[in-house]
DNA sequence: CGCTCGTTTGACTGGTGTCAAGCGCAGTGG
DNA sequence: CCACTGCGCTTGACACCAGTCAAACGAGCG
């Protein structure tokens, strides 16, 4: 009924994905939370992991739901979300390989935000009594934990930023630049494609605007032949162009 | 040339504040980052704690400076903010007495916000070095450096969501009540009023709003007696007017 | 073939920004 | 003591970016 995580993948462009779901072969393993307790002693498997299988769009975690340890994202795409009652919806960040979905887990038992597949997303599960017992054994984990930390709040203040301060296309803009960036940083891009399984919506959602808005937007980068889209993969056609609309620099 | 703090604090409101500067009297010590410290062994003075005034209007720190360790916001308000090349500003979050500037200048040593006092404002500053020997000399530490980090990261979150989600006049609200949530928890209220030292144009910045919309919103709260505002200090008049604008609940 | 779901487009609305002027107060200096 | 000045607040007129509503289209799928 699942299909296999490499078929599935091959949907949404044919990019780089694993065959193998162990963390050996895993490239997740060596970028992020994972290469934490990895390295300097790469053993096999990092100490209490397990595994999940999450079909796109099903929830991954949901705000307040009890949690047991830190979970990385191993492979595929996922979002955190914060929902309102009245159904608007936030997203907080995008979550690509290697991404733990909060570091903050290691202290907390329960978390305020949601998290949703956007693709078959393979997730590692670190169990916290594990885990916290293999950093008391390594206090040089702390300073890499609490950069992983620092990162999530820095990115929530670029975030913040962007909406408070940057137009609609602005923020597209960027959104679109950072994604291929952070893609580029895991060798997931081919040259200026990658996979983007992100709907309008989503991308509306993460922005803080109306997905017809965010379609107006991306029809006109089009139309300035900025860049395509289509069937899950983008495609940047002119870099400089974008990143001036973004107003990087 | 330097007024006495607590005749300047006299100044906006004479709500609770310190006559003294050590840590002894002062009442962030027991709460925030300084409790960290100081607690189960409350020393009079935490390690390599160092104090610096600062005067209203004037950077406590510059993005990109280098910082040797971290700043806690003793006494006075400030604020933590962004700054875009072409001039615009997104104030990130609101510090008041109690609260570090920021958790991650233990491993890293040069931040990339900036912080300015709103009030003359009392800083302690905690030597890195010294911090990260007791951090090693006391692992229980580090479950509430984590929580501290996290409530950074939750806090930036639900402003992503307000910024993200919410109409102005929803922002507004709920930004007055977390101050006045946030003083409350420092005993810092007196009943419903409380200092605001923030001007309209602060407010703006931190909501993604321009000043003139945000006088507009605030007069509009003013003129159905939901609050009442001057001379530095806020009054809520209907507390569940307020909250019900700033859909709570 | 006829769903459903996401995208696209158009017409219109409305919330928020922009520009500009005036006001009041506090500080300053003659 | 009183102009003068600067700064923040307030208000009005107007512009425009983004939201809303609605309809049509196309792809995927049972």
């Amino acid at each position: 009924m699942d299909l296999d995580i490499a078929t599935r993948h091959r949907n949404i462009g044919g990019f780089p994905t694993l065959q193998r779901s162990d963390c050996a072969q895993c490239p997740a393993a060596h970028a992020g939370f994972c290469r934490l307790l990895r390295e300097p002693s790469p053993s096999r498997t990092a100490p209490g992991c397990s595994r999940q299988l999450a079909r796109a769009q099903r929830n991954i975690y949901v705000a307040g739901q009890r949690l047991d340890g830190v979970a990385v994202i191993c492979d595929g795409w996922a979002v955190r979300y914060a929902q309102l009652p009245d159904g608007r919806r936030q997203i907080l960040s995008v979550l690509l390989p290697g991404d733990a979905i909060s570091a903050a887990a290691l202290v907390k038992s329960s978390l305020d935000f949601s998290v949703q597949a956007l693709t078959e997303t393979r997730v590692c599960h670190y169990d916290r009594t594990a885990l916290r017992a293999r950093l008391a054994g390594d206090p040089s984990l702390f300073d890499e934990l609490a950069m992983l930390f620092e990162a999530e709040r820095e990115q929530a203040d670029r975030s913040l930023t962007d909406l408070g301060q940057r137009p609609a296309d602005e923020r597209i803009a960027r959104f679109i630049l950072q994604i291929m960036q952070r893609l580029g940083a895991r060798g997931l891009t081919q040259g200026l494609s990658f996979a983007f399984p992100l709907r309008q919506y989503h991308v509306a959602d993460a922005m803080g605007l109306t997905a017809v808005h965010v379609n107006r937007v991306i029809g006109q980068f089009r139309r300035e032949r900025l860049l395509e889209c289509a069937g899950g993969v983008m495609r940047i056609l002119d870099h400089d162009a974008l990143r001036r609309v973004a107003n990087i620099r």
